[in-house]
DNA sequence: GTCTATAAGGGGATAGAC
DNA sequence: GTCTATCCCCTTATAGAC
């Protein structure tokens, strides 16, 4: 069998992009760095993908969709029975958890965002998360949802992976308690 | 008295820059745009400024000192008596709300902040005031406050002016339950 | 699949006129 | 204080050889 073929190099490329990215943010990172740690060319890189943002859209396309199922399954659930919350909860970690490259970099990088026109996508299905987590729309509500699921996304922003393993339970203990109405 | 004054020019200079660093970050807001908004020319921007860096940094440094501020009071404050964290929280909310513009701008482009050097001033500050909220500074106690203050760092960036005057105290009130040992 | 070479444009920054 | 003109670097992207 061949040592390196399309699909190889096309899987190590969105793996050094999505590294890169969550170091510097999408803008900051070019494909000259790309390539020069991969040992190729920019001009190869266009070979396997046909534009800089089709590169990073397949990179955040994952989260996008893990956010959309999330959100969709909560709102079936929701107008069946009484939901609990923590299951939710714990499932947005775990999104989190999955996607933390992509999601530090566009942390870093909203711009990238606007241009790929996922940023108004992804505040839909938070919205509608956050409806479902407090039971109403309402800022006054809302924004106890807000502070339970910002808080649990900046904690995997902010710890490293190992510190990551150990605070999870209280991080996801501490954003329930925030979910509580006041 | 004269039009416009060096002064005049300087505090525009500011006001827009901070407009733009907001809404995009700042790699991605370039001289030449923060000079077409104010109908003058990149050149003339470093008459006022030495540098972009020192423009961003000139933006930054109210922010750096009100961290630093809150960060010696409370543990002064800490040593003496019992703390109650709330004026704490509070405090935090308000430096958030004073700098939102700033601070929309570095959580949209954290490559600046390495530059400009000032995470590790910020990590440190924040990690300052984390250990005298949760009286530790073990990460499976410190992850209450990363939550808390993260989730309401969170709150400014995602609301609008005239909605986070409503949400104020419920972002704050859910902030604190998320503080509390579980 | 990957290369070299190059186009086309934007970035920060400076010199010197007015 | 602000201008025009310019420098040099880096970027994305393409054409065409191998």
């Amino acid at each position: 069998m061949p040592r390196q073929t399309a699909a190889d190099t096309r899987a190590e490329i969105r793996a050094v992009a999505a590294e890169l990215f969550a170091q510097r943010g999408f803008e900051q990172t070019s494909l000259r760095e790309i390539a020069e740690r991969l040992g190729i060319t920019k001009a190869a890189l266009y070979y396997h993908f046909p534009s800089k943002n089709e590169l990073m859209a397949s990179l955040v396309e994952p989260l996008i969709e893990d956010l959309r199922l999330l959100a969709t399954e909560v709102e079936q659930v929701d107008g069946e029975v009484q939901h609990d919350p923590r299951p939710i909860v714990e499932k947005f970690f775990e999104i989190c958890m999955r996607h933390r490259l992509v999601l530090r970099g566009l942390v870093r990088d909203v711009h990238a965002v606007q241009e790929l026109e996922i940023l108004p996508v992804m505040v839909h299905w938070r919205e509608r998360v956050d409806a479902v987590l407090v039971g109403s729309d309402d800022p006054v509500d809302r924004v106890r949802a807000v502070v339970a699921l910002g808080g649990l996304q900046d904690t995997v922003a902010i710890f490293d992976d190992a510190e990551l393993a150990v605070v999870r339970e209280a991080a996801i203990a501490a954003a329930m308690r925030a979910l509580l109405p006041g």
